[in-house]
DNA sequence: CATGAATGAGGCTTCATTCAT
DNA sequence: AATGAATGAAGCCTCATTCAT
């Protein structure tokens, strides 16, 4: 298979193919167009990284460790340009309108992981009264994407992580709030 | 001027220069390059952007309000494609690194005005302790920035619309905590 | 065999392949090229529509039935593509120069067999003493193909079938000057 | 204008750009797209041609005198390569169906000025009362076509000239029957 | 016997940009 | 002040064919 680099970003047949040192045909040949080499990138990316986080993610009990996992995988995220290729492909999808839906249903997976991991978390606490999970899924997913972007574009690494360090702090602070574990069982 | 119909998206030289019915080689006459142009374009929208959302924020006096706003706005915003421009070019500057540090400085009013909003209504609010002024907007720019995009791409309002239920009843529910016109004190 | 489909036109090694459900890579074992295989199949219709002509035509006796049998012919070669795929190897042998004899070579064949049915049809006619039926016969061929190259592109069968009628009515009413048993002689 | 050289034959904006001694992207500046200039390359030769058919056949009064003409006519298009670009393009088009209905409206000019030019010849005859004269003329167009595609395929020209020198003697032969100026006025 | 993998050449088309006028 | 013409580079993709297995 070719596709351990990755190295793409402004990826486009040529690219790829000057990259991984063989012919463009090759492309086409494995994967029927240069989208669905994408896709199948972002495929196997997204597997592995949902894998990661799934760990991750499975030894966290409290809303404060979550935000520190968060944290860490956001880094890795930002570093390993996993992000970059999927934002790369949710913009690419406004000019190939026929992109969108398979761009789409690839982000839905990893909105229902955060509404699982979102309702285990605050299972019981009362802000899952007022939040449906699924909307603070979406927004988390949503959150973690603008991050992403906004990060990749400036370069400046330090308002991710005041945000994190904020958000320490917020869910430290209001922790009783969250946790089912209250007192007043 | 030309650039009334903005109609861009998959915006090049000659399809900017169809739409306007004018010559190609006019907009390196005016703009140096084709991402000059766009960002031109995108200084102008956001100027107009600016004004109206300021208009709408100014009108507002609480956190409930805020997001009643947000949510019009919200909405404006994804018809009017003025994010759709903005989200482009934060990709696009992926791959013409160039382009970044420009594109990173025209998102900047936007977190500055966000943080100034944000300021003035949580001012002397208990949140307003835990978390930066500078950091919430930051956040507050990242989620509406990612919402955007990923309804953009999936085409379904209703979870913008959920969401943005749920922030109103976060909000309200919350609404003690927030206001900083505490009897308690 | 696989070339039971003929369902070329834009026959490529590729297509056909797909189609017949095996490896490109069995076209070239089997046959040394895609050329090759695209004359072999020419072949194998060509020897299948020659028998059904033979058996059509050797009923006919009289030059309106043999009019009435063309039209016939006419109209299932027409649906059954096989002087689509001969017309197209025409064409295209006028970019592969080395294809143009061996097409020319599988042309031949027909001219021969309508040369042998007009002599026997019009055998002691007058006609047959002023117009060889070798010409005739190059005509017969040359018209019939130009007839299915029109008609093929425009859709429109009326042409033909008028023509056909024409023909009919014309062989028709100039029946005693054709036929050879004519008592005035 | 670029198109002076109609050089092409296995045309392809390599080729043809190839042989101009100009960019690819020239053509698609000028045509839309590869199409596009093979179909303003047949309006140009076939505008050229139509006018010198015309003065051609214009000085044509009798059947012998027109198939004169058609002889001289068949050997200047044989050697110019003007049906064959037309043939071409006539078997392209079962490959690229939008083509096919561009095409086909070339043709008709082809058929009216040929049906108008018999219908003025047989005037009065009575072959005019058995067979149309829009029938007769998509029947000698496609004899045309047919017989410059076998011919241009085998090289043989003996063939047609035979053929044009049967039909001299025919048109020779049965003149009277064609005739208007016929004994019983 | 058969095939999956690979490829160089070529196909059409778009792009941002330059340049002469 | 403006523009029509031109272009090199790049984009995606298909083709007939070869080759190792």
């Amino acid at each position: 298979m070719a596709l351990k680099r990755e190295g793409f970003a402004g990826a486009s047949a040529r690219t790829i193919a000057g990259i991984g040192g063989f012919s463009q045909s090759l492309i086409f040949y494995h994967f029927v167009s240069v989208n669905d080499l994408l896709l199948a990138a972002l495929d196997r990316t997204s597997a592995l990284r949902m894998e990661q986080y799934r760990q991750a993610v499975d030894e966290t009990a409290s809303l404060p460790d979550l935000v520190g996992v968060a944290e860490r995988i956001f880094r890795e995220d930002l570093d390993s340009g996993h992000i970059t290729v999927l934002s790369e492909m949710i913009v690419g999808s406004s000019a190939e309108k026929e992109l969108a839906p398979k761009v789409a249903a690839r982000i839905e997976p990893w909105v229902r992981f955060t509404e699982e991991t979102v309702t285990r978390i605050l299972s019981g606490s009362p802000l899952q009264a007022i939040v449906p999970a699924r909307d603070l899924a979406f927004a988390i997913v949503s959150l973690y994407l603008g991050i992403e972007l906004l990060t990749h574009l400036s370069g400046d690494r330090s308002r991710p992580d005041a945000l994190f360090a904020a958000a320490s702090a917020l869910t430290a602070g209001f922790g009783q709030l969250l946790r089912p574990t209250d007192a007043r069982i």
